[in-house]
DNA sequence: CAAAGTATGGGAATCATTCCTATTCCTACT
DNA sequence: AGTAGGAATAGGAATGATTCCCATACTTTG
């Protein structure tokens, strides 16, 4: 998985986060950080609905909504129908993206430490000129996977 | 406008693009085409129907996918209610976007050159060797506004 | 064990977006 | 210049992912 932690301490850090907003780490919510954890990239609500038996529709987004809220979990935005969700860096990393165009399938890929460096600070620069704070940034690469070219 | 081009040929490309593919430059499109060159950012729905007037919201959607399939028109994915349309980067030069995490506001910005390049190739190494083709990036910065904080 | 609060399931409601269709408008050809 | 054929438009209905609601079931705490 991607996770960096293992998986003892990533389930504790996942617990006290919800504890902290009066939330209960329930089995669901525990099967689906599992499934995303495992995945090792952003799933979307079918396959998270197949993945985890006895999950109904409603509150798959209603515990998706809760550990996004937390900072557990994030939805990734892409032009497909359905949204993506994924782990939230502070638990896996900071990583980019590889999306298909043709099939919507999405990877993780993380940048060569060098670069993401020198992109993370020519950026800070960047935005605190145009009156941003406290910026992040999502960096997608967008090709034509190797099935569907 | 954040157009490269001058007006007169700006709108020559986009008759061209859609004369190429059976499609007429008409009034609305041409409407659509120049607000969208004007604002310099991308627009949603709602600004696009209270801008241009007379302009049915199917038409609208319709006209900016006639322009999204001749290249001239890119959708651009937000968490936002509303999808925002700009021009693509054939029309406006290769650019980025600082997003606002509250307000949800877009504004374009472009990178430096010197780095641009240096992503560029080492973005296209990765995505080879993930068996990625023909890549294009799509880097935004995600923050805070001026307004906001 | 009871009380209070949280989670769940199922279905209804929302709302951006897409689809459908009759009508209007262009364009090309005669 | 007139007309046929295709394209565009308006407006409203349909679609479908997501959100909301509420009654039931579970957990935790005293």
């Amino acid at each position: 998985m991607a996770a960096t932690l293992p998986a003892r301490a990533f389930h504790e850090t996942v617990a006290a986060r919800l504890r902290a907003a009066g939330q209960r780490y329930t089995p669901q919510r525990r099967s689906i950080t599992e499934l995303l954890a495992a995945g090792g990239s952003p799933l979307a609500m079918p396959a998270i609905l197949e993945a985890v038996g006895g999950l109904t529709q409603s509150s798959a987004y209603r515990n998706l909504a809760v550990l996004a809220q937390v900072g557990v979990v994030r939805r990734v935005i892409t032009d497909e129908d359905f949204a993506h969700f994924e782990l939230t860096e502070e638990l896996t990393g900071h990583h980019h993206h590889l999306v298909c165009s043709v099939c919507g399938r999405v990877e993780d890929v993380p940048l060569p430490a060098d670069l993401e460096a020198r992109l993370d600070s020519s950026l800070d620069r960047l935005a605190r000129r145009a009156g941003f704070a406290s910026v992040r940034h999502r960096l997608d690469l967008i090709g034509t996977c190797r099935d569907c070219s």
